[in-house]
This record gives C-alpha cells, sequence and structure tokens, in this order.
RNA sequence: GGCAGGGUAGCUCAGCUGGUUAGAGCACGGCACUCAUAAUGCCGGGGUCGCGGGUUCGAGUCCCGCCCCUGCUACCA
C-alpha cells in the first residue's frame, strides 16, 4: 500500500463556484476514488485562497469584512463539494493560523539555507487607486483602467521582497527536460520548456499596499512590514496543509492537479521555491483543460448563464460528473453543451449500463428467484478481466475518459453475451446449467463493472453493488475482488431503474 | 510577430516508422429478438482525409507554399 497525496488548486474567494471549479474537482475526485480502490492510502486536500485586494474590495463592496466573504464562500463552496460527492479529507483555507505561521516558516527557511534569494527592489507600475492594485498593459486602455475609466493611474513606486527566481532558470530547465513525468500532459510542458528559454525575471514576494493577506516574516530595510504577495502566500498552502494538526498529508504530494492557466505558477514557480527552501518536489502536475460554453471558457459571468446548482439537478450529481469526465478530455479543453448531454445519457447511461442492469437482474429475479448462480467462467469474464487490464492502464496515466470507455466497452460486450446466448431460450427449453453459467456471469460482470465505474458514478456505483448482493462498500472493496467477484450464492435485487429517461422524469 | 499543437464521415475523435476497397462511437435508415428503461443484437447509407504544388511504383501518412483554429509569449488565482 502506498501514499497518495493529491491536490486541486485553491479556489480564489471572490465568487460562486461554477462549471470549472466543478470540473477539476471531479477529475480529482474521480482519480482519489481510483487510488482508493487501487489501495492506496489516500490523502485528497481541497481548498480556498481567502487572501489579496480583490477579496477585500469584493467585500467593500458587499460592506462586510473580508473574513466573512471568505467564510461564507467558504461554506458555498464545500455545499457545492458535498453535492458532487467529492470525497476530500482536508479543506485548507489560507486565513487559517495554520497556513499563515507555515507560510512565514517556508519563508524563513528559504531566508535561512539561501539568504540571497530575497532581496528588496523596487517595484514601478502604474497604479489603478479605485482597483488598489498595480495594473498590466491589457488592462489599461487610453492611458486609464479599464474598471476605473474615471479615475488616474499614477505611476508608483515601492521597495518590496523580491524573489530571485532568475537563480534557478538551470534547475528548472534540468527538471522538466529530465523528468517530463513531472508536468503533464506533454503540451504544456512544451510551453513551460519554451518559456525558460526566453529566460526569468525575478518576482515579487511582498507588497507595500496590500492589505489581505500574510504579513511577510521581514520587514524591508525601511522598517516597513509588508504582506506576503500571492505566489508565497497561495502556492504553499500544499505544504502547509500537511502541518495542521488533524492532517494526516505527507509532503511530498504525489500529484497537484491545476487548470492549465496557472501551469507557470506549479512548473516555475513552486519548484524554485520548494528548492530554495530545501524542500522536495512533488511528484507529478498535471494541468487540465477547460469546459467551455458555446466556445467560451467558464468564468464568472460564464457561470450566470448556466447555474451550476440546477445543472446538476437536472439529471442528477452521477450523471453531471460522468458526463464531464467522458465529453471534456482531461488533457485539454471541451464542450458542454446540453444536447451532448442527453446524448450521453440516454445511449451511455440509461440505455447503456442502466438497461444492462436491469436486464440481468430482472433475470435472475425472474428465473432464479434473485439467488446469484456460481456457474463457469465465460467468455465475458475473459472480456472483464481484459477490460480490468486496460482500465488501469488508462486511469494510471490519468486518461478518465479513456478508463470510463474501457468501462463502457464492456457494457457493450455483455449486451452482446446477452443477445448470443439468449438466457430466455435456455430457461424455457429447461437448459439449466447453461442458464446458471450465463447468469453467473452477467451477475461477475455487474460487479466489475460497478468497482470500474465507481470514480465516476458514485452513487450508481453502490446500487449496483447492493444490487448483485454484494455487502458492504464498493468504495472501500478490494481491488483484486475483481478477478473472481464474490457474488456466487448471494442474493441479488431488482433497484429502481439506474437512469430514468427524461420523459420518463416529467 | 515568435514558439508549439491542430484542421479526417452530421457530431466527438482513432489512424505507429508512407502500401490491399480510410476506421470507431454517437446520430440516421432497415431487419431480428423479447430478459430489459421501445431497451438490445445484426446489416446499411454517409468522407475531394483544410487548399495548391512536389517526392515516390504508391501519401491522410514525407517535403514546400498558402488558408483557418487553439495554446503559450510571466506579477491575473
Amino acid at each position: 500500500m502506498s501514499r497518495f497525496f493529491l491536490t486541486t488548486a485553491i479556489d480564489y474567494a471572490n465568487g460562486d463556484p461554477h462549471l470549472g471549479h466543478a470540473y477539476e474537482k471531479m477529475g480529482a475526485d474521480a482519480i482519489a476514488r481510483y487510488r482508493r480502490l487501487q489501495g492506496d492510502d489516500v490523502w485528497f486536500l481541497i481548498g480556498m485562497d481567502e487572501h489579496g485586494q480583490k477579496v477585500a474590495q469584493t467585500a467593500a463592496e458587499q460592506g462586510i469584512a473580508p473574513a466573512d466573504l471568505a467564510e461564507s464562500l467558504a461554506q458555498r463552496f464545500q455545499a457545492m463539494w458535498r453535492r458532487l460527492g467529492i470525497t476530500h479529507d482536508q479543506f485548507i483555507r489560507t486565513t487559517t493560523d495554520a497556513h499563515r505561521s507555515g507560510v512565514q516558516e517556508l519563508i524563513e527557511r528559504i531566508f535561512e539555507r539561501n539568504p540571497d534569494d530575497f532581496y528588496e527592489r523596487a517595484y514601478s507600475g502604474w497604479y489603478c487607486v479605485g482597483c488598489e492594485a498595480f495594473k498590466q498593459d491589457a488592462e489599461i486602455a487610453d492611458g486609464h483602467c479599464v474598471l476605473h475609466p474615471t479615475r488616474t493611474l499614477e505611476w508608483v513606486e515601492e521597495t518590496n521582497w523580491f524573489f530571485r527566481l532568475s537563480r534557478y532558470q538551470q534547475f528548472l530547465q534540468d527538471l522538466h527536460r529530465d523528468q517530463p513525468e513531472f508536468l503533464q500532459p506533454d503540451s504544456r510542458r512544451n510551453e513551460i520548456l519554451g518559456l525558460l528559454e526566453q529566460g526569468l525575471e525575478d518576482i515579487s514576494a511582498s507588497r507595500a499596499r496590500l492589505t489581505w493577506g500574510v504579513p511577510f516574516p521581514r520587514p524591508v530595510s525601511s522598517g516597513e512590514r509588508q504582506i506576503t504577495y500571492v505566489w508565497f502566500d497561495a502556492l504553499p498552502n500544499y505544504w502547509t496543509a500537511t502541518r495542521f494538526p488533524d492532517s494526516r498529508a505527507e509532503w511530498p504530494a504525489q500529484l497537484h492537479v491545476i487548470g492549465k492557466d496557472i501551469t507557470r505558477f506549479h512548473a516555475v514557480i513552486w519548484p524554485a521555491m520548494l528548492e530554495a527552501a530545501g524542500l522536495p518536489l512533488p511528484e507529478r502536475v498535471w494541468a487540465h483543460g477547460f469546459v467551455q460554453y458555446r466556445g467560451e471558457r467558464f468564468s464568472k459571468s460564464a457561470g450566470a448563464r448556466l447555474d451550476l446548482a440546477e445543472a446538476i439537478d437536472r439529471f442528477g450529481p452521477d450523471a453531471f460528473r460522468y458526463f464531464l469526465l467522458r465529453e471534456v478530455p482531461w488533457d485539454n479543453d471541451g464542450n458542454f453543451s446540453w444536447e451532448r448531454f442527453e446524448e450521453r445519457y440516454t445511449a451511455e447511461l440509461a440505455d447503456g449500463l442502466g438497461n444492462l442492469a436491469a436486464r440481468s437482474l430482472t433475470m435472475l429475479a425472474k428465473y432464479r428467484d434473485g439467488a446469484v448462480p456460481a456457474g463457469n467462467a465465460t467468455e465475458l469474464d475473459q472480456q472483464g478481466l481484459a477490460a480490468i487490464e486496460r482500465y488501469v492502464a488508462a486511469m494510471d496515466r490519468l486518461d478518465l475518459r479513456a478508463g470510463a470507455d474501457v468501462a463502457w466497452e464492456l457494457v457493450t460486450a455483455a449486451n452482446l453475451f446477452v443477445q448470443q446466448h439468449a438466457p430466455w431460450s435456455l430457461a424455457k427449453a429447461g437448459r439449466n446449467a447453461e442458464l446458471d453459467n450465463v447468469l453467473g456471469a452477467l451477475a461477475r460482470c455487474l460487479y466489475r463493472l460497478s468497482l470500474l465505474t465507481s470514480p465516476f458514478l458514485p452513487d450508481t456505483s453502490q446500487v449496483l453493488f447492493e444490487a448483485v448482493g454484494a455487502s458492504g462498500e464498493a468504495a472501500s472493496a478490494r481491488w483484486d475482488t475483481l478477478l473472481d467477484p464474490p457474488v456466487g450464492g448471494a442474493r441479488s435485487s431488482v433497484p429502481a431503474i439506474l437512469f430514468p429517461k427524461p420523459e420518463t422524469v416529467s
């Protein structure tokens, strides 16, 4: 049994959870569930980034304290993750004392081990008083902040702490060249290699004008105390999480699941920080793509057009998880559309897995009164074992879609198996031994499917598991039971329809 | 602009080092079956493989040019 510590990006406490947030959590959760099935000792970390000027501003607009805004959003995010069946073990919040002290400790470690890595330097730029933040060229139009066109931008200089990121260029180039598995998929790795070719600039580690964040542990030479800038506040959460009193996480993490937009921070800045602090690097960073809606990326505004809670309610959390993980490739962008959702729901869930379960379990009830016969191994068992191998290969390389594909190929194989053996004919002819073989094989196949589908359809998986007469939790079943599912002699039952057709619903 | 990756059936995509009539799933049309959520199985229609050249006995697969799409091009979480 090996440890598997995985994380997702912490979500910014500046708005409600939307499809983009949910997609990442569902994918990471599928991986967590798969690793547990494999017998790993999993620790799954999720959380929220609650500092920064935007949070302070949004809170001010709402007339509440930043801490209250963070608290209310943390509740909303956690409620959403419960609704989706996300099985995280820890929910970190960057405003907690443990995180704040952890950040300061990490910074001190760098000061101690590599004193030259932090230095004071003037940072200058166009400062918008309305935003209380420095603006980049892209955010400036006609010499004014695009969000506050009536205000005047000021050219401001401040002295703050810088981190000597440039010193780690060679280290990072070696890392990405020698360990291609560190950052996946390859498309993202290539981008980072290209970026590194251009050379690295040092980055701010503190800011004078920030108000809402972790105090930087050392003052600048003028004596002023500043606030830790985003990189050194947010990224360390993966490490500080392991130091919470109630955490069983152990550094380093095996996997960071992130969105492709923050690849650079995780593939460049974070490894450099860890190296500077003398800490081991995470084993792997996976940058997933985005779910698009009518060709546009999900964001706060797009979230308003597709309400996440309503989308989940339409077919339920299992179907929602399944659809997104099967429709959107985990290494690239994909599209969300109700048309595709309905197609997949009908073809794959209702007519595919759902109907296979219904016909198999009904025949067990009708012909054997629910007593699952042992029977001999059949070609369906062979196909099941072959599917398991391909499933493991796909899931181990984090190809969630391919993993689901394998499970549904087994569904197709089982339907063909039923058609070819026509159990109804065997029953009429009184060919009982043959009928036992067929029904036993179907029960074992459903057992296998219940485990293979559990990362995608956790609730349905459990229903299926119990329906074939297995006892306990599908989620904690031993993986080796897939070789010879322990259902012979068990009592099966016919559950309610797993995936009702839309017209049946209303 | 530079770098990277793509443009293959209505849709989503496979097609390794060039080689028999270009494949899968979904959708669509017909047939069979009845255990099942009119579900399942079988058969079938459907593609100038972005455009134009070139190399070759032979190119979706290699080379050149062009068109289009996507990503990256650092202080946004």
